[in-house]
DNA sequence: GTAATCATCAACCATATGGTTGACAGTTGG
DNA sequence: CCAACTGTCAACCATATGGTTGATGATTAC
């Protein structure tokens, strides 16, 4: 009766899951300006000292942020290499979600009609 | 001593909670080639087929596939749309990862990284 | 009509996740 | 030296996740 949940994660897995959590997110956003300490990631975040901590050991883990212990703050730079795997498995999808929109956009000029008002071509 | 875990989840956490799983993330590559039933989705991947209707059913619920019963099968296709955020979330950190592939080359320009660096991240 | 097929549902189980509080340890400042 | 600051750790709690089995429902095949 033993042997559930078979531990097969891979490194998608634990990117895409330490993405999965806007506190996460907003750290590495912040990150991607400066580094910043334990302390300072922590600030805005409506919670703990000890969850901001585990939420950035959580992004140790999978290689996003590394520390350092400068006195008695540990300073946090952002690694973004780790995201590289996960961005090139999503860009996979592009051209389905353009065909979409392409699809989506010939319902609405079904004939040769030229004139383009109110087309909007920001990318 | 309530009101733990606040529930605050965004569309992007559910997207990025969506992805972090290896039978999910196969689900939709296989997607991407044709529409499948459920039973077609869930053989090759060592579970029961409850276990794949789960799984499936987390990806309908954040709208990246979509089911219509044909007889006694259920079919699914992929919605690709909803990755498109996920996606521009992560582009945004490329230039990271290739500033530090690139790192040599920023020996040879001395304009330091000055730039639009704020993320904007849901809350 | 009955049996097999396809899929979902409900109940259950083990582990993971995300938060709390309180204790502790290293560092700095008086 | 002692106190304050910064961060981690451990224990705890509630809920989520990912699987199972067994029952049920709807559809198709014989």
């Amino acid at each position: 009766m033993l042997n559930h949940m078979v531990e097969q994660s891979t490194d998608l897995d634990d990117v895409f899951r330490a993405l999965a959590n806007g506190a996460r997110r907003e750290m590495l956003g912040r990150l991607a300006e400066r580094d910043l300490t334990v302390g300072e990631l922590a600030q805005p975040l409506a919670m703990s000292l000890a969850a901001a901590s585990k939420h950035i050991k959580v992004l140790e883990r999978v290689g996003l942020v590394a520390q350092s212990v400068e006195g008695r703050q540990h300073v946090c730079r952002l690694v973004a290499l780790p995201l590289a795997p996960a961005s090139a498995w999503l860009r996979f999808y592009e051209r389905h979600w353009d065909e979409r929109l392409n699809a989506l956009e010939d319902l609405f000029r079904p004939e040769p009609d030229q004139s383009d008002h109110r087309h909007m071509e920001d990318r």
